[in-house]
DNA sequence: TTACTAAATGCCCACTAAAGCATATAGTCT
DNA sequence: AGACTATATGCTTTAGTGGGCATTTAGTAA
């Protein structure tokens, strides 16, 4: 079994908790299309400019977005594919607890 | 693409917000080598008995472990194996990046 | 019953972090 | 240069949550 620093579960901890708000999860789900510029963020999540920004911002510290400028606007884009295994891996577990949950009712 | 509604977005939020706590990490670690009693999880971790029990208490209300009770005892283990596909997804992230780090100095 | 142990819970404080709003920065065009 | 657009940032408020401490609950043993 791997000995378990402090520091590298504060590590993980950090990972999981940019996965860990609906918003920046939607801001994902949203760039696995493809890239996207801020603006069309804005427009097709329905959030304020400034706040999908600072989660763009945050999700770039994690190196799980990447950015790039063109002209006058950024478009960023998935830097870390494995984010949607982990979100499958969850939804499926959510998937299977569901049906389990159906089965008890049949 | 799947359509990912409010409410289906929370709900993953809400798993990876129960990952996203090194104390919990740390619980989920300690099962990770077996069914443990919360005493043994206070000597082992070294935090007071009320965290750790409220900590297995948010673990359990999402089914990630689950508990027995024998005697005056409360005995928890992990129900849900996946968790541990989930934290080796992050580290393994986390080292592909460090090496690259590494590979950028040499 | 009482005494004892193990675990859970309630209350409080402190800290974090998300969102709103205003503002600053950076790029483009004339 | 100035005007305009896109994005980023700073400030403030507020809601959520982790931890400490005291207490309660539940099980055991005399």
């Amino acid at each position: 079994m791997t000995v378990m620093t402090e520091e590298m579960l504060e590590l993980v901890a950090q990972r999981f908790r940019l996965l860990a708000d609906p918003m920046r999860l939607r801001i994902l789900h949203e760039l696995q299309d493809g890239e996207r510029s801020v603006g069309e963020l804005v427009e097709s999540i329905g959030a304020s400019q400034p706040n999908i920004s600072k989660h763009l911002a945050s999700l770039r510290g994690q190196k799980m977005v990447k950015r790039r400028q063109q002209g006058n606007m950024a478009y960023f884009s998935i830097a870390a594919p494995y984010i949607f295994s982990l979100c499958d891996t969850v939804c499926n577990s959510m998937r299977e607890e569901f049906e389990e949950k159906q089965n008890l009712l049949s």
